[in-house]
RNA sequence: GCCGGAGUAGCUCAGUGGUAGAGCACCGCUCUUGUAAAGCGGGUACGAGGGUUCGAUUCCCCCCUCCGGCUCCA
């Protein structure tokens, strides 16, 4: 057989040669030096067969930053951690390792909680192991004798594994430690030059609440210290951007214990909100939406009909009442546009009828879900609802779309899209699901937007187009959300009177863009590291005087400035020059006005954020400003 | 909600079974400033409740909040 490298050189092998045949025909060097292969562009263990004619790449300890190459260090880590923790806790049972991004983690069912002072201990007995050396052996065997061998082993989560694979099982064994696992792994581990363990977390077994909790031990590891450096100072330098830092630093908004999960909105940040909020209604109105108002409340019979007491009671603020009457305060703003809609009976003249409304909602998230301004109790979505007839719907969808790419363009967010499908517990048939999805899904391709699939991932009401982005700590979020309805407005009976004179079902297309204004504000936050552009910047223009003589003339320009609709203030001169231009700097401000002895309108200095000087004169100043405007 | 961790001044942190300290911020005074921190002085704190103790910020219990995960979701 031969193989082809990646200079297109064939490379002749015996039959059944594996990937670490080639490296040996290749050079000693290479062998040794050999992670894993990639074969026909998929990862390999080094220990399998080829197959002829297959382009392959051979990864080596040399390619320290290749994801796969990284990838597979880590598996092998997991299981060095899985080694080291079964010899310090006798009767600890296993249960899964993989790599992960940044890392890799081990879950256990130890017989007694540990803690993070277990860590120190755990990672000396890798040290150890490091020291003496390891090698994976691979083995295949049936289901069966993987099955017995588990059971012997008291391995309970192993067995349930077994159970759940489908043909022959792989293990890999290094030192006393033999694991159900599919691989790739190294060869030895040699390449671990840094490995850390980073925390201690509870998992739920296979990730269901309902099963038993585990404890998961997360680590990382690299091809080199220096690497494990340069992550860690990553890590640093994020939590410098997190938002929540940045909030308080930067005098945005905070949270206080009375009410967990609802931000209290500072003046500086609430001019980004109502920056967004003005995008959000021109740009509502240039694209034919109406603006609507909704109540709060609701009693339960409202939360019957729509399905959220059966589906979503459980994130509900309740309020009881004396007379055995139950209200709900709103989650969602779907319901209130039902009943608005409902109101009378509607034309097809009328539709697409867009209605907006961003109401505060509250949902009851869980308490060790709140994050920040990225999940909040008290939370904001730009919410629109398109009731439109079945015939409108691709359009609709493709004004929605349209929409999307306007306004995350706007920002220089690059979302990735998602599309869910049908939950367990959903509302409605599977015939109208079908509908539901192949509308969306023609949507996203008519459109030509790449998407992964969330299956299972829909509303109880329907199917979802989502957009998620990072977070500085490489946590996704959703933000913007495209739903296609059909139950909602069949269980509050609604219709429209067609051209034929006879009445038709209504569909709904739910659309949040910004998502919450909430989250979509804490990822702005990350996104700018805080230097927010000139048009959401709290403060654009800070005027410094150099002396209290100069007080005057700065705040005559403070007022020309703040006349011509900027936000402007004064750095009064109760501290150093040198000190007030480092505030300003800190607290990210676009430009930084000096004026002294030196200045007059018609040449002010003028600061850039980041330390660029320039000489300008406040007419023509005034001019550059207009161009930034939002 | 679950697992683990943590709550000391506005912020970041130190510290103790005998009621606490620093830097920054803030306030006052001095200086009168030239593109990322001028000098001196000053005020302010042990998350809530219960227990052990002569005495608890410190030890124990419970609650709350926050942090890292899990689950769940904009």
């Amino acid at each position: 057989m031969k193989v082809v490298l990646p200079d297109q050189t064939e490379l002749e092998l015996p039959n059944r040669s594996t990937g670490l045949d080639a490296a040996r025909a290749i050079g000693p060097k290479l062998a040794e030096q050999a992670v894993l292969v990639r074969a026909n562009g998929i990862v390999q263990d080094l220990r399998l067969p080829l197959e002829d004619g297959q382009p392959i790449q051979i990864l080596t300890t040399r390619d320290t930053s290749d994801p796969d190459a990284l990838y597979v260090l880590r598996h092998s880590s997991a299981h060095l951690l899985a080694e080291a923790v079964r010899r310090l806790y006798p009767g600890v049972k296993v249960a899964i390792g993989p790599p992960i991004e940044n890392g890799f983690y081990y879950d256990f069912d130890f017989p007694e909680p540990i803690h993070d002072e277990d860590l120190p201990r755990i990672e000396a007995e890798i040290a150890k192991e490091l020291e003496e050396g390891r090698e994976w052996t691979r083995e295949q065997i049936s289901r069966d004798e993987a099955k017995a061998r588990f059971e012997s082993e008291h391995e309970p989560y192993k067995v349930q594994l077994v159970d759940t694979a489908e043909g022959d099982i792989s293990l890999y064994t290094q030192g006393d430690f033999t694991d159900l696992c599919r691989g790739p792994h190294l060869q030895n581990s040699k390449p671990i030059k840094a490995l850390k363990l980073t925390g201690i977390a509870g998992a739920y077994w296979r990730g269901d609440s309902t099963q038993p909790q585990l404890t998961r031990i997360y680590g990382t590891a690299f091809y080199s210290q220096a690497d494990l450096d340069a992550h860690l100072e990553r890590l640093a330098e994020a939590r410098k951007r997190d938002h929540r830092v940045l909030g308080q630093r930067l005098d945005l908004f905070h949270f206080d214990e009375h009410s967990p999960g609802s931000a209290f909105w500072h003046p500086k940040g609430m001019v980004i909100w109502n920056q967004l909020e003005a995008l959000r209604r021109r740009e509502n109105a240039r694209r034919g939406y109406v603006e609507v108002k909704t109540p709060l409340i609701y009693d339960k019979a409202l939360w019957v009909t729509s399905g959220h007491w059966e589906k979503f009671r459980e994130n509900m603020f309740l309020i009881p009442l004396d007379n055995d009457q139950v209200y709900g305060i709103k989650p969602m703003n779907c319901p209130g546009h039902m009943l608005l809609f409902g109101e009378t009976l509607r034309s097809y003249r009328e539709l697409p009828l867009r209605y907006a409304e961003a109401a505060p909602l509250h949902r009851n998230e869980l308490a060790g879900a709140l994050h920040g301004l990225t999940r909040v109790r008290y939370v904001t979505q730009d919410d629109a609802h398109l009731f439109c007839t079945q015939e409108q719907i691709p359009s609709e969808l493709d004004g929605c779309i349209d929409y999307l790419r306007f306004l995350y363009g706007r920002f220089g967010l690059e979302p990735r899209a998602e599309f869910s499908t049908r939950p367990d517990g959903k509302l409605g048939s599977d015939e109208e699901w079908d509908f539901a999805e192949s509308e969306l899904e023609a949507a996203l391709k008519r459109n030509g937007i790449e998407y992964v699939l969330g299956a299972g991932e829909g509303s109880f009401y329907g199917p979802k187009i989502d957009l998620h982005v990072t977070d500085v700590l490489g946590r996704s979020w959703q933000l913007g959300t495209i739903q296609l309805d059909r139950q909602m407005p069949q269980r509050f009976g609604l219709t429209y009177m067609g051209a034929d004179n006879t009445e038709h079902p209504v569909f709904v297309i739910h659309r949040a863009l910004y998502g919450s204004f909430e989250r979509f504000i804490g990822i702005l936050i990350e996104h700018y590291g805080g230097a927010f552009p000139f048009w959401l910047a709290p403060v654009q223009v800070r005027v410094l005087p150099v002396g209290e003589g100069h007080l005057e003339a700065a705040t005559a320009i403070v007022e020309r400035l703040r006349a011509a609709g900027y936000r402007v203030d004064v750095g009064e001169p109760t501290e150093t020059i040198g000190k007030r231009i480092r505030a300003s700097e800190l607290e990210k401000i676009p430009f930084t006005i000096v004026f002294g002895d030196r200045e007059s309108e018609q040449s002010l200095a003028i600061r850039e954020r980041g330390g660029d000087q320039t000489e300008d004169s406040l007419p023509d100043f005034l001019t550059k400003l207009a161009t930034l405007g939002a």
